[in-house]
DNA sequence: GTGTTAATTTCGGCT
DNA sequence: AGCCGAAGTTAACAC
C-alpha cells in the first residue's frame, strides 16, 4: 500500500500512459498491481492481473536525473504484458497481511429469476406447463422451454432488464426453433423485471410476447407455497 | 484508506454479503467506497459507485454485542443502493489527498485497426478500394465501406474479437443499406483479430464473408510502407 | 441526457 | 482448459 508522485506506462494488449501525478499504489497478495487515483470509479487507471510478478529495479541515469527514485517493473507471467510504475515523491508504504476472503454471496441475479419463473410457470397464463429449463439449441440454450394451455411450444427468454440484445438472441431461437418439425409453431415470450420501450416496441413488431416479471411477488407466491406444507 | 475486520452487506439492484474478514477500505475523494480483499483481480469484493454519500453511524445494540464498533452507511445519491460496512477491529487509517489526476492515454484499440484496415483494404481482396470510414446510417456508423474489384459496395465490421452480437449489428446495416437503390447490393465483411465459431457459423448463413485480421502483420506492412519513403 | 458500442473488460458456469 | 453468456458491468462517444 504505496501513495506517490509517479508515472506509470503499460504495455500489452496495447499502450498506455499516465503522466506524473500523486497515485495510490496497491500490490496484492499474488503479486496483482492497482493504480487507484482519488475518483473515478472502482475500476484503477491502470492494473496488472495476476498471475504476475514485480521487480523493483534502480532508476537508470536518465531516469534519476528526472528525479525517479525507485522503478516497478511488474511482468505477466503468461503474456508480454508489462507495467513500469516510475516512483518520485513516496509519501506513504504500509504492508497489511489480510488473508484469504471468505467470498461474497449473491442473490437477485437472473438464474435466480428463471427458477422462480419455472416453478410458476402459469404467471405467464393459465393452463401453460413446463418442459425444459435451459433447453439446448444449436445457437445456444432457450431459458425456459413451456407448452401453452393449447399445447403449443413456447419459448421463454428472461432478463433481469430486457434490452434490445435480449429480444435479438429469442429472435434467433426462434428462427431455429420453428424450422424444426418436432417444436414447431413456436412462439415467444420475453419477460424481464423492467423491459425497456426500444426492446419492447421491437418484440412486439416481431410477435413477441413482453411480460414484466415481479421478482418480490413471485418470490412471496414461492414462500406462501412453502408455508402450506 | 481503512484496513480493518469487516462484514458488508449490500442491497441495490441485488444482494449481496461479505462475512467477517480482514479488507481494504477506500473511500476516495468523491464519497465513493471500494472493499478490496489482497486478491482477486482489480475489481472490488464490493463497492459504490459516485455519486454517494457516506455516513458513520453507532452501532446498534445487537451489533455492539457482536463486536461492531463502527458502521459506514454508504447511500447511493440517485438510487437505492445502498452498501453498510460493519466494522469490527480496525487496523490500519490514514487519509491523504491526491489531487486531480491528468488521465489515461491510450493507443491501440479498435479504432487503430480499423485504421490500418482502411490503409490496406486489398487485405479483403485484390481490387478493394476504400469509399468511406464510420460511413454514416440511421442506426448508426458502418466502420468501413468499400467497393469490391467488379465495383460493388462492400460493409466491413471490425471487431478485435469476433462474436455473434457483432454479426447482428453488421446484419442491420446490411439490410438497411440494401434498401437504398444508390448502395444496394451490399455485400457484408465481419473482419476480426479472433472470430468465435458460432459468430462464424452466424455469419457464414447469412452469406457473410469472415475475415481473420493480423494486427502484426498489418503493422508490418504499415511500417515496411513508411520506411520506403 | 439518452442510447450505442467497446473493454487490458472480469466472472461464473458448463463442456 | 476453452467457450459462452452475464455483469450492481463501467466508460467513452454520438445524437
Amino acid at each position: 500500500m504505496v501513495i506517490a508522485t509517479c508515472s506509470v506506462d503499460y504495455e500489452g494488449r496495447l499502450t498506455a500512459h499516465l503522466p506524473l501525478a500523486t497515485r495510490l499504489l496497491l500490490v496484492k497478495a499474488d503479486g496483482s498491481v492497482l493504480v487507484h487515483s482519488d475518483g473515478g470509479s472502482y475500476k484503477p487507471l491502470n492494473w496488472m492481473s495476476p498471475p504476475c510478478a514485480m521487480a523493483e529495479v534502480e532508476p537508470d541515469e536518465t531516469e534519476a536525473a528526472d528525479g525517479v527514485t525507485s522503478v516497478w517493473v511488474v511482468q505477466h507471467a503468461k503474456s508480454e504484458d508489462r507495467l513500469r510504475v516510475r516512483l518520485h515523491q513516496v509519501l506513504h508504504d504500509s504492508a497489511h497481511d489480510l488473508g484469504v476472503d471468505p467470498g461474497l454471496v449473491k442473490d437477485g441475479v437472473e438464474a435466480h429469476l428463471q427458477r422462480l419463473l419455472a416453478e410458476h410457470i402459469t404467471t405467464l397464463g393459465d393452463g401453460y406447463t413446463l418442459s425444459r429449463r435451459e433447453y439446448m439449441t444449436a445457437i445456444g440454450p432457450v431459458d425456459i422451454l413451456c407448452r401453452d394451455a393449447a399445447g403449443s411450444h413456447v419459448a421463454v427468454e428472461i432478463k433481469r432488464r430486457g434490452e434490445i440484445d435480449g429480444v435479438e438472441q429469442l429472435t434467433r431461437y426462434l428462427e431455429l426453433m420453428n424450422r424444426d418439425p418436432h417444436l414447431a409453431p413456436v412462439t415467444g415470450v420475453f419477460a424481464a423485471q423492467v423491459i425497456k420501450p426500444q426492446a419492447r416496441t421491437l418484440a412486439e413488431d416481431r410477435g413477441i410476447r413482453c411480460v414484466v416479471l415481479d421478482y418480490d411477488a413471485l418470490r412471496g407466491v414461492d414462500d406462501s407455497e412453502h408455508r402450506l406444507f
